[in-house]
DNA sequence: CGACTTTTTGAGGGGGCTCAAGCCAAGTGG
DNA sequence: CCACTTGGCTTGAGCCCCCTCAAAAAGTCG
C-alpha cells in the first residue's frame, strides 16, 4: 500500500518516482501516540514536521481561563501546520484522539526535500494552502451559521475528508470525537451540541453516535449545512506546475543522488 | 521608498537584489480602485495574485441566506491568498474597504518568479503561512471568546499590524471599517457591535469613532484580550533559509538572466 | 463491581439577536 | 444657503438562542 502521506500530496501534484522515494524515506520511522495524548504542546517549540500516518488527531488552542479551541483536525495523510516548523512563531498544540502512527521530519531533512525535490516541495506548500482554505471555511461556520448547520458543516467536510482517504463505508464513518471535542471545534457549549445532536437526529439528517457518525443522505445533509466541498479539491495550477517540473529535471542533471 | 509588497516579503527573509527586483517588475503596473468596491468576486475565476500596494481591503464569504462573513484584511504589502491563484479551488471574495493601489501576478509571471527566484518564491510561502497563522489566531477569536473580548482582540491585532508597515501615529490608527464591518468579522451583530464599543470606550480601553482607533494604553488592551503578537512574527528557519538559499546561487550560475 | 468518562435532562438566566425607529454627519442639488 | 438624501450610528424593547449549573443516567474499563 502507498504511503498515506505520499497519497495525500498526490492529490494537488503528480510525483515523480524519485520524489515518493524521497518522501518515503523521511517518513519511514514513525512512533505510535495512544488516544487522548499531546503530541506537540502548545509551548514546546516544534522540532519538525508531524505527520499523521494514521489515526486521527488535532490542532488545539488554549485560552487564560481555561477555554479550548479545536483549530483542525489531522486525518491520515494531513500534516501539521507547516508555520509551526519554518517560521519559529507560535503553533497550535496537537493532540490525538484516537491511536495514532505518527512521523517527524525534522528541519534539516524537510530543508534538504526542498533543496533537491521542488516538485514534492511545491506539493508540500499546496497542502498548506488547502489547509488554509479549511480554516477560512471554519471561520465562516463559525462567525455566521446557527448552531444545527454548524454541526451539520463540520460532519460533512469530515465525511468528505474521510471518503478521500478511504475511510468511511458507505453512509457511515468513525469520528472519535465526544460532544465536548465538537463543542470546542465549533464554539459551542457541551449541553448545546448535545441537543443539537438530538434536533438532527429527529429530523433525520443525521446520527452520531459513539463515534459513529451515520448520514442517510449526505446530499441532504449538505444541502442543510450550505456545504459544497469544492474548498477541498485542491489542484495545482498547470503553470506553476510546468515550472516546478522544468526545475526538478534541472536539479536532477546538476545533483544526481 | 521601498516597494510595500518587498518590505512585507523581507520580514520573513531576506531578500537578494535580482529577488527585489523581479519583484518590482511583477508589481509595477498598479491600477486604483476606489473604496468599497469588489475587486475579486467569489464566483469569477482568480486571473493572478492580487497584490495591495496600498489601501485597506477584505477577503469575505457570503451566505445563502445573505449573510456575509469576512475572513481576513489585507493591508498594505499583503496579497490575496495564493490558494486562489495555485489550486484551482473555491476562493474569498475581495474588497476595497478604503481606495486601494492594486497590482496583479499572472500565474505565468508567478510561475516564472518561482522558478527563476526560488529565495522569492519561498518569501511569498512563507508570507502564505503567516497567513494560515493569522486565520488560526481567528478561529480561536470567534470561537471562544466574549464579545467584548473579540473586539479588543481584532484591534490588537490591527494595530500591531498596521505598526508592521508604518500605518500607526502612536496610540492611534485609521481603519476604514463600519461597524456593520466589524459585525460581519467577528460573528456578532451590527447592534451589538455598536453596544460593545461603547462599554469598552467607557472602560477606558479604547476609542472607535468615525474609522480612527484610539488606544491610550495598548498593553492594557492587550491583556483584556488575551492577545499575544507573536503569531504575527515570521521569520524563517535558518536551515529552510540556507537551502533556499543554495538553490538560488545555482540557479543564478545556470540561467543568468 | 466500583470508578470514571460521556451523554442526557432539567431549570433558570443572560448574552446577544431582531425589529424598528430616531439621530447625526456629510454630501447633493436646487 | 438651505431642503433633501443617504449611510452610518445609536437607542429601546422584547425575545430566543445558547450558556451555566447541577445532577442523574448510561456506557466503559480495570
Amino acid at each position: 500500500m502507498t504511503h498515506p502521506f505520499i497519497t495525500r500530496l498526490e492529490r494537488t501534484i503528480p510525483l515523480s518516482g524519485p520524489d515518493r522515494d524521497a518522501i518515503e524515506r523521511l517518513t519511514a520511522t514513525t512512533r505510535t501516540v495512544p488516544a487522548r495524548q499531546v503530541i506537540l504542546g502548545e509551548d514546546e517549540p516544534a522540532r519538525g514536521l508531524c505527520v499523521v500516518v494514521q489515526g486521527f488527531a488535532c490542532c488545539f488552542s488554549h485560552l487564560r481561563d481555561g477555554g479550548r479551541q479545536i483549530t483542525g483536525f489531522l486525518l491520515p495523510g494531513d500534516c501539521s501546520s507547516l508555520p509551526a516548523v519554518l517560521l519559529g512563531a507560535r503553533h497550535a498544540g496537537i493532540a490525538s484522539l484516537a491511536p495514532c502512527l505518527v512521523a517527524t521530519v525534522g528541519r534539516e531533512a524537510l530543508a534538504d526535500l526542498l533543496l533537491r525535490h521542488p516538485l514534492a516541495g511545491c506539493a508540500l506548500w499546496s497542502a498548506a494552502l488547502t489547509q488554509e482554505q479549511i480554516l477560512r471555511e471554519w471561520i465562516v461556520n463559525i462567525g455566521a451559521r446557527s448552531a444545527d448547520r454548524r454541526v451539520a458543516h463540520l460532519f460533512s467536510e469530515l465525511l468528505t475528508r474521510l471518503r478521500q482517504v478511504g475511510r468511511s463505508a458507505g453512509d457511515r464513518c468513525v469520528l472519535p470525537l465526544t460532544q465536548e471535542d465538537l463543542a470546542d471545534t465549533l464554539g459551542l457549549s457541551t449541553v448545546h451540541v448535545n441537543r443539537t445532536l438530538q434536533a438532527l437526529r429527529g429530523s433525520g439528517l443525521l446520527r452520531f453516535n459513539r463515534g459513529v457518525l451515520t448520514v442517510p443522505d449526505s446530499r441532504q445533509l449538505e444541502s442543510f449545512a450550505g456545504f459544497t466541498p469544492d474548498y477541498l479539491e485542491a489542484r495545482v495550477a498547470t503553470e506553476i506546475l510546468l515550472a516546478c517540473a522544468k526545475r526538478d529535471v534541472a536539479e536532477a542533471d546538476r545533483a544526481p543522488r
